[in-house]
RNA sequence: GGCCCCAUCGUCUAGCGGUGUGGACGCGGCCCUCUCAAGGCUGAAACACGAGUUCAAUUCUCGUUGGGGUCACCA
C-alpha cells in the first residue's frame, strides 16, 4: 500500500516500527519474562491469583521478570478503581510485581512500558502501519449490519461463520476505493489479512501440552477497533513482543486462537514466545464442570477469602497444590520451608481444570493455623476484625489477656496442637461461651434429679486451686458415688449395674458449663473462666 | 454444528508396557482417653466403553461416549 494512503489511514506522525524495536531492546539472553494481563473489571477472581502465582513463580524461580499489564482496551468493561482491586489482591497474596505496578514515587516500574494498553496507542499504530505497508492488514468498512447479514447467510449454508475468503468484502478493495470510503467519512476497523489455509493442518507448540495439530487461520480478524484501540489478539502480539515476554502463560480458552497468534508473529517476522495454556479452576454444578462464575460463586472472588479470614498462606498453599500436585509431598518433607523454595515444574501442571475443594482448603487452613502461637493467632484475628468486624475488634482490645489465654489452650508449648480453627470469621463462634453464659442462648431442659445431684456434688466440691489431676480425681469420685462406671470396660461388662460411664458425667458438666458437646479440655476452660463464672453456670 | 483440549477413588492426584493402582482431603471403624480435638491403626472408594498393537495394557494407536473450551469492533 502506498505511503500516502497509509498516512491517511493511521496519521502522518506515526513512528516506524523500528523505533520501538530500539526503544525496547531484547533483554539479556535467556531471561524468563512472564506477565499477568488482566482486564480491569473491578473483580479479582481467584483464578487470576492462580494464574499469576504460576507466572510469578515461574519467572522468579528462574531469576526472571514478572510483569503486570493492564488490558484496558474495552471501554465497556472499564470500571473505576478496578486496577487497585487487582493490585491490592496481588499484594495481599504477596505476589511480587517487577514491572507495571507503581513504585513508592507513584511511577510505573520497568522500562518496557507503558504497561496500560490504553496508553500504548502509538505503538499499536506503528504496528498497523507496518502491516499496511507489507499488505498484511487492511481497513475494513463492512458495517455491523452487513456482518450480521454475512453470518446469517453462512449459517443458512452451514458454513463456518466469520470474515474470511470471499466473505471478506473489504479485503480486496483498491486503494482508490479505500480513499473514496475515507472521503465519505465512513467508520472503519483494521483487519489482519490472514494467509492461512483452513484445510491445511499445522502443528503448534504448547510448552507443556506439546504439539497440537490445528487448521491454519484464515479469518481476517479485527486487530484495531473503530475506537482506535487494539483487540486482544493484536495487543498480545505487540505487547508481548516489545515487552520481550518469554513465556505467555494463560488459560486454555486461548488455545483456539493460537494459530492466529502464531500467524501474526510470523507476519511481523518476530520470534515466537513459548506458550503455556493452563486449565482454569472449575466447580461442580449439577453434575457438570464449569468455570467459577463471579456472579454465582462467592468463592470465585478473592475478597471472599479475605472476608472469611482464610490465612493467605493456606490459600496459596492450596492453589500451589492445584498447580503442582507434588507440592503436597514437598510440604510434607519440608514443613517449615516457605512456599517460595518449592520448584514448580511446567510438566507437573494440571491439564484438565481442577475442581475447587473447600474441604481441602479448610484442612490446609487448620494445619496452618495450628502452627501459629497464641499471640500470632491473636494478631491475625485482630487484624481481620479490624477490617471486617468492628464490634469484635473492640472486644478483642478490651479482653486481650483473656483471649490470649483462650487461644492458647492446647496450643503454646503443645506438641500436638488442636486444629479446630480454619478461618478468622469462625473463631468467635467457637469461643463465644467464654463470654456468654450458654444457658441464656439455649433452652436447656429441666434437669433430672440425677443431674441435679451431680451438679450439687460438683458445686460442693469445686476448688479452683485444684490441679488437673486433683480435678480428675474429684470428677471420678462424683461419678462413682452416683453410680457411674469409671471406665468403658466396666460399663460394657455390666451395663445394668451402672447409670452410665464417667464420660457421660464429664460430658454433662461440659454441656452445662459451655453449652457444647465439643470443646477443648474442660479443665483448661474452667481455669480461664474462673470460679465465679463456673459456679454460676453450674447453679440451677 | 465445525475445530481443539481432556478422561485413574466423591475431590486433588501418583503412575509414564509387567505394580496387590500409591498418597492427600472427605467419609466409616478400632485404639488411646474424664470429654473434645489431635494422634496411631484400619476400612469402603477409581483406571468411562469398544477395538487394535503386544507374550503382556491404566499406560501405546484408533474409534465411541462423556465433560470442557472456542467460533465478537470482550478479554
Amino acid at each position: 500500500m502506498k505511503n500516502e494512503l497509509v498516512e491517511k489511514l493511521v496519521g502522518s506522525d506515526v513512528k516506524d516500527i523500528s523505533y520501538w524495536e530500539q526503544k525496547f531492546p531484547p533483554r539479556k539472553e535467556g531471561t524468563i519474562v512472564t506477565r499477568f494481563a488482566p482486564s480491569p473489571t473491578g473483580f479479582a477472581h481467584i483464578g487470576n491469583i492462580y494464574t499469576s502465582m504460576l507466572a510469578e513463580k515461574f519467572a522468579h524461580q528462574n531469576n526472571g521478570v514478572f510483569i503486570l499489564r493492564i488490558e484496558d482496551t474495552d471501554g465497556k468493561r472499564r470500571v473505576e478503581g478496578a486496577v487497585d482491586v487487582i493490585v491490592n489482591s496481588l499484594k495481599e497474596f504477596n505476589i511480587h510485581i517487577d514491572e507495571g505496578a507503581l513504585d513508592e514515587q507513584g511511577h510505573e516500574k520497568g522500562s518496557y512500558g507503558p504497561y496500560f494498553q490504553s496508553s500504548r496507542q502509538e505503538i499499536y499504530l506503528s504496528g498497523i502501519k507496518h502491516l499496511l505497508e507489507k499488505g498484511l492488514a487492511y481497513p475494513c468498512f463492512t458495517t455491523e449490519e452487513e456482518l450480521e447479514q454475512i453470518r446469517k447467510e453462512q449459517t443458512a449454508l452451514k458454513l463456518r461463520p466469520g470474515y474470511y475468503g470471499k466473505w471478506a468484502k473489504s479485503r480486496n478493495l483498491t486503494e482508490e476505493q479505500i480513499a473514496d470510503n475515507l472521503k465519505t467519512g465512513k467508520t472503519f476497523v483494521f483487519r489482519f489479512k490472514a494467509n492461512g489455509d483452513w484445510n491445511q493442518k499445522r502443528f503448534y507448540t504448547d510448552a507443556f501440552r506439546g504439539k497440537i495439530s490445528m487448521p491454519e487461520n484464515d479469518m481476517d480478524v479485527v486487530i484495531l477497533k473503530s475506537d482506535g484501540l487494539p483487540t486482544y489478539h493484536f495487543a498480545h502480539i505487540i505487547d508481548d513482543h516489545f515487552m520481550r515476554t518469554s513465556h505467555v502463560m494463560r488459560t486454555d480458552e486461548w488455545l483456539a486462537s493460537l494459530p492466529l497468534h502464531v500467524q501474526m508473529f510470523e507476519a511481523f517476522e518476530w520470534e515466537l514466545p513459548s506458550y503455556v495454556h493452563g486449565a482454569p479452576i472449575q466447580k461442580l454444578d449439577d453434575g457438570n464442570k464449569r468455570k467459577l462464575s463471579k456472579r454465582k460463586d462467592p468463592e470465585a472472588n478473592v475478597a471472599f477469602y479475605l472476608e472469611e479470614g482464610y490465612p493467605i498462606e493456606a490459600v496459596k498453599e492450596y492453589l500451589m497444590n492445584l498447580l503442582n500436585s507434588n507440592f503436597e509431598d514437598y510440604k510434607k518433607a519440608n514443613p517449615v520451608k516457605p512456599l517460595e523454595t518449592f520448584e514448580l515444574k511446567l510438566e507437573n501442571l494440571s491439564v484438565s481444570g481442577p475442581l475447587l475443594d473447600m474441604k481441602k482448603l479448610e484442612n490446609i487452613s487448620k494445619e496452618f493455623i495450628a502452627t501459629l502461637s497464641s499471640s500470632e493467632l491473636f494478631n491475625r484475628w485482630y487484624a481481620w476484625a479490624k477490617t471486617y468486624d468492628k464490634a469484635l475488634q473492640k472486644r478483642l482490645e478490651d479482653n486481650k489477656e483473656y483471649v490470649l489465654k483462650i487461644l492458647g489452650i492446647e496450643r503454646d508449648g503443645f506438641e500436638k496442637v488442636r486444629k479446630d480453627f480454619y478461618k478468622m470469621s469462625a473463631i468467635w463462634n467457637d469461643v463465644i461461651y467464654f463470654f456468654e453464659d450458654p444457658r441464656h442462648s439455649e433452652q436447656s431442659e429441666e434437669p433430672t434429679p440425677l443431674n441435679q445431684k451431680l451438679l450439687q456434688d460438683l458445686i460442693a466440691s469445686y476448688n479452683e486451686a485444684h490441679t488437673k489431676d486433683e480435678w480428675f480425681e474429684n470428677i471420678k469420685r462424683i461419678a462413682e458415688q452416683n453410680g457411674f462406671a469409671l471406665n468403658g470396660k466396666d460399663f460394657k461388662a455390666e451395663p445394668q449395674k451402672y447409670k452410665g460411664t464417667i464420660s457421660d458425667v464429664a460430658g454433662f458438666f461440659r454441656q452445662q458449663i459451655t453449652g457444647r458437646a465439643q470443646t477443648p479440655d474442660l479443665y483448661a476452660i474452667m481455669q480461664i473462666l474462673g470460679k465465679e463464672k463456673v459456679l454460676k453456670r453450674l447453679e440451677k
